[in-house]
DNA sequence: CATGATAATAAGAATTATTCCTAATTGAGA
DNA sequence: TCTCAATTAGGAATAATTCTTATTATCATG
């Protein structure tokens, strides 16, 4: 990304925090920036040690908090479905997931437009795919009413 | 499930495990049983309560293991990327990842046709989707060649 | 059916990822 | 500038997963 798209990017982050009332601290800026400067989306370990070049004070625990703060607000996501631990599937036929971001409930679902994507020829170059889920994200009906409570 | 469906996936793990030269062991069929019949893809915990309940003395080692074996030989499969740990990810345009099964790489692709893809209504009652990601799991080029060296 | 090679297991220690706790600091509005 | 709630650093605590080792069980073969 060139440089002045970062500072495009940085500037519409702080109107973003404004907005939302989030402080604009330091450390808060320099994790977004660590975020969206790496391509290969980092795990919390990797944001820690970019911007430790920069604040060596930080600590790991503020990268988490500030991760998990901005994603929870939409400026940053969580790749995949933010799951704390791995779930495993018996059910070997072709399905798709929908996935609750609150309660972690997941409930299959079938498609058969979906089954048969066209995966991007740019894909292959990649390497190999050995299997396609569409992941759907969201409120489950549970969590959305227990929300509307507070 | 039916409780003959039941036994005849069952019956069918079994000879995939003979096929794939592994030993066919009272913990592994409870697992495997215990993987099949839950409907909403336990984590590993889940699954060893389950079957602590018919072999009190398994370990959860054991759970894992063969958890992991079996998800590693396609007869199970692991909900969403089976990454170790959160990954974030900076680009909020509507975008969709490959990623490496071994080395755990993720790269970015988009794909028109998949930006409005019908979701089925079956979805919606499950809750509010909040956004869509499809998945593509599979070797990266890197990692398919180091394995055909072995 | 006995047996030996080897895969698999139990138990607990070790490791890794993530969150919590607390005292000190800081950003931003009055 | 002053004040206060939000934020931070640092380390302890918790949770998830893997490793180590001694023991046991499976299954091919005699």
């Amino acid at each position: 990304m060139k440089s002045v798209d970062i500072t495009h990017r940085l500037n519409v982050f702080q109107e973003a925090c404004e907005r939302l009332g989030l402080k604009i601290t330091h450390q808060r800026m320099e994790i977004y920036r660590a975020v969206i400067m790496t391509e290969n989306h980092p795990d919390a370990v990797s944001v820690y040690h970019r911007v430790k070049k920069r604040i060596p004070m930080i600590s790991l625990d503020t990268v988490y908090r500030n991760l998990k703060l901005l994603a929870k607000h939409g400026l940053i996501s969580i790749v995949g479905l933010s799951q704390e631990s791995l779930r495993f599937d018996g059910n070997m036929t072709p399905h798709h997931h929908f996935a609750c971001v609150k309660c972690g409930m997941i409930r299959d679902f079938n498609s058969p437009a979906i089954g048969h994507l066209p995966i991007p020829e740019e894909v292959k170059g990649f390497g190999s795919p050995v299997s396609v889920h569409l992941e759907v994200k969201g409120l489950c009906a549970t969590c959305k009413k227990s929300s509307r409570r507070n």
